[in-house]
DNA sequence: GCGACATTGTTTTTT
DNA sequence: ACAATGTCGC
């Protein structure tokens, strides 16, 4: 097995080389955008196949995405030049659902337990809210379900929690309690129980840990950053003393902190894994220097860093190009044109990535490519499986596996309308309350008891009748004529024929569309182990939202969120809205440490490019309905002003000042009405709130309003003619 | 059960 | 502004 060593390591710089021959023990690979991150993981792997003669049996590899997973098999794959069987490469969710299916027993689950996703989540728990009789504007669904996630995640059970008496806690407690009771009546097991579930498994389990733990002795770990607090318990757990974590990660691109993810875990990581090794990977093979500066001096700004410098040996390349618009549709339109040129000069228009903070922005440039014929694919936004009409579906699918699911249930009872009302719905809730059963054993008892009105007891009757059918048929059709068959004989297909428009056209093409993804669904012995195919298939639209699916291949602009970006790579990339309040995000302006996370997301954004970097803003946006006037994003402040290029340089300058207010040099007015005194940047104050800084302006004469950001009382929108201001 | 009207929220997203 | 959800009356 020693024979191919030079293989592995060679095409690896000095850097890489290191980390992918380390010695068994932990280690820590600190991997700046571009530097070749991947690679090592899949190297190090093939290192440890054939240089250390370890089992492919005993290697893990954990990534976030199932995309990130595939790539990675992809490639080790390709690397060994054979299929990596044995080897466990997967998401946490996939690896825990796996875990799960294996020993449901020892997990306390039923064994054709059924993944809900968020959506599902927030219906169970509404259902409950109803059940505890709360109100829903009192105890918004929503909030409650950000509490059960967020304890999940820190691997808190309802059992563990205190009742300090405080109100609010405890009925949040009464919630968790009734969604998990719930939850375990219908069989179902949401994101994160896919990952508490499995931790407790193991930890309550001797043997089973023993067993994982002898068997794991090497465990690698993607985009290290991103773990929250139970997904990094799970892996320490596993780990235990004995099995070495290879870790790879950037603090520089943690942006996921907003849910839950700890970067805390990537920078002490040698303080809870004893001797550990650290190599950091610097060396960009992707962008321009100019490019690499310019990430670097903004980077640079953030205090909490474990410190890195990329560098690369490739050429300065042009200048970053920073254009300033008039308002939005003008930013599109400048947008346009160069991806126009870009394209008629030879240039592929799936090299271009639009990328823009939020989704929302994306319309705008949608419009005016239409317009102007540029083919365009939008990422991100609801998949193949999240769609309604395929939820829908896969809720009959899921009742045929297990009538007592009854978020399926009350899902499709009445879809498509079937003369189940909201009454009988509720009818057959009390029952199932009452009598602690699931719903469609309670509709069963309604229909014996006699107690509905002949109308409604018809109705009901037909669905449980359609219920079995589905049932009988899961049993004997192959997974893909079991969808065409729900299709028809669930009313759905007819349901979106009635509708003639394009919108109906496209949910039957997508259930047809599912009769395909089901026909194309490969079972696999190795991981799907004793489910049924049915169940198997029902987990894999759980477990993979269905991106790519129906996807048409056309040379296509790339239009994403800049979160969507990372990983990715384009050699002509456009940040657009780099404007405060966009980007940063206002909510993201006052906390400094949300904003070191903007400012890793601008990070993320410029690192994106490999030849050409375009920034654009607008002076004036449309936002929620009101104009907007914004200043520059102080992201662009941060960056060097020889490598930007000002291609319409008429408004402000990007002075960069010591607060985080930015004055425009200019001096433009913002209104060419006389009542106006103020404009942008100028520095007022006022009685009570004290100094502050003129950041937006809306509106004219006396309804004038202004949004000052004081120095002390945060940002407020004032009516110039009241609030009684004065130049400070 | 459905259409008309009102209310609400509007950062980022994977699983 | 606007879309998505919830409420109400027939």
């Amino acid at each position: 097995m020693q024979a191919d060593v030079s293989e592995i390591l060679n095409e690896l710089n000095q850097a890489q080389r290191q980390a992918v021959s380390s010695p068994s023990g932990p280690v820590l690979v600190l991997a700046g955008a571009g530097s070749g991150k991947t690679r090592v993981l899949v190297h190090r792997i093939a290192w440890l196949i054939q240089v250390e003669g370890v089992s492919p049996y005993s290697i893990l590899a954990v990534t976030f995405t199932n995309k990130a997973a595939a790539e990675m098999r992809g490639r080790i794959e390709q690397l060994l030049d054979m299929p990596a069987t044995g080897l466990w490469v997967g998401t946490f969710h996939g690896l825990a659902h796996r875990l799960l299916r294996q020993h449901w027993q020892e997990a306390r689950l039923p064994q054709n337990f059924q993944i809900i996703d968020t959506q599902d989540q927030l219906g169970v728990i509404k259902r409950v809210h109803k059940a505890l009789d709360l109100e829903d504007s009192r105890w918004p669904p929503k909030q409650s379900m950000y509490f059960v996630n967020g304890k999940k995640d820190e691997g808190i059970r309802p059992q563990n929690m205190q009742d300090t008496g405080d109100p609010i806690t405890r009925q949040m407690i009464r919630i968790y309690t009734a969604y998990q009771s719930a939850c375990e009546r219908g069989g179902l097991v949401d994101f994160g129980e896919l990952l508490l579930r499995s931790l407790e498994t193991l930890r309550d389990n001797e043997t089973l840990l023993k067993h994982y733990r002898d068997r794991f002795s090497n465990i690698l770990v993607d985009e290290f950053q991103d773990t929250n607090t139970l997904q990094y318990s799970w892996l320490r757990l596993l780990a235990g003393n004995t099995s070495p974590i290879f870790a790879v990660g950037d603090d520089d691109q943690s942006i996921y902190g907003w849910r839950g993810a700890k970067v805390e875990h990537l920078q002490r990581f040698d303080k809870d894994f004893k001797n550990t090794q650290m190599v950091r990977l610097e060396q960009n093979y992707r962008s321009t220097s100019t490019i690499l500066n310019a990430a670097n001096a903004v980077i640079a700004n953030n205090a909490e860093r474990m410190g890195k410098n990329l560098w690369t040996d490739g050429n300065d390349g042009e200048q970053i190009q920073l254009y300033t618009a008039y308002n939005e549709q003008e930013e599109a339109r400048y947008v346009a044109e160069r991806i126009r040129q870009y394209a008629e000069s030879g240039g592929m228009r799936s090299d271009v990535a639009v990328l823009y903070r939020s989704n929302a922005q994306s319309r705008v440039f949608e419009e005016v490519f239409i317009g102007m014929r540029i083919p365009y694919k939008v990422y991100g936004g609801l998949r193949f499986f999240e769609r309604a009409e395929i939820k829908d579906a896969l809720a009959y699918m899921r009742l045929g596996s297990n009538q007592h699911d009854d978020a399926s249930f009350e899902r499709v009872v009445n879809r498509p309308t079937r003369g189940i009302g909201a009454r009988t719905v509720d009818q057959i809730r009390a029952e199932a309350r009452e009598h602690e059963l699931s719903m469609f054993a309670a509709a069963q008892r309604l229909l014996e008891h006699k107690i509905l009105t002949a109308r409604a007891a018809g109705a009901v009757r037909n669905f449980i009748e359609l219920v079995n059918d589905i049932a009988a048929a899961s049993a004997d059709l192959p997974i893909h004529e079991l969808v065409d068959h729900i299709n028809v004989v669930s009313g759905l297909l007819d349901f979106h024929g009635k509708e003639n428009n394009e919108k109906s056209q496209s949910r039957i093409d997508n259930l047809n569309e599912l009769v395909s993804a089901a026909r194309g669904f490969e079972y696999n012995e190795e991981e799907h182990g004793e489910m049924s195919l049915l169940d198997a298939f029902l987990a894999h639209a759980a477990l993979e939202s269905g991106e790519g699916q129906g996807e048409s291949w056309e040379d296509c602009v790339q239009m994403m969120s800049m979160h969507a970006a990372k990983g990715l790579e384009f050699p002509l990339v456009f940040i657009t809205g780099m404007e405060d309040g966009l980007f940063p995000h206002q909510m993201s302006i006052e906390e400094p440490g949300r904003l070191e996370e903007e400012r890793r997301l601008c990070y993320v954004g410029i690192t994106r490019a490999r030849e050409n970097l375009v920034l654009t803003l607008t002076e004036r946006r449309r936002l929620h309905g009101s104009d907007r006037y914004n200043m520059p994003s102080q992201f662009i402040g941060e960056i060097p002003k020889e490598l930007l290029h000002e291609i319409r340089p008429s408004v402000p300058s990007y002075k960069k000042q010591s607060s985080s207010s930015y004055t425009s040099s200019s001096g433009k007015n913002l209104v060419d009405d006389e009542s106006s005194e103020y404009k942008l940047g100028d520095r007022v104050f006022h009685q009570k709130f004290g100094e502050g800084t003129v950041t937006n302006y809306e509106g004219s004469g006396s309804h004038a309003r202004i949004e000052i950001n004081f120095k002390h009382a945060g940002s407020k929108w004032l009516v110039v003619a009241y609030a009684k201001l004065e130049r400070a």
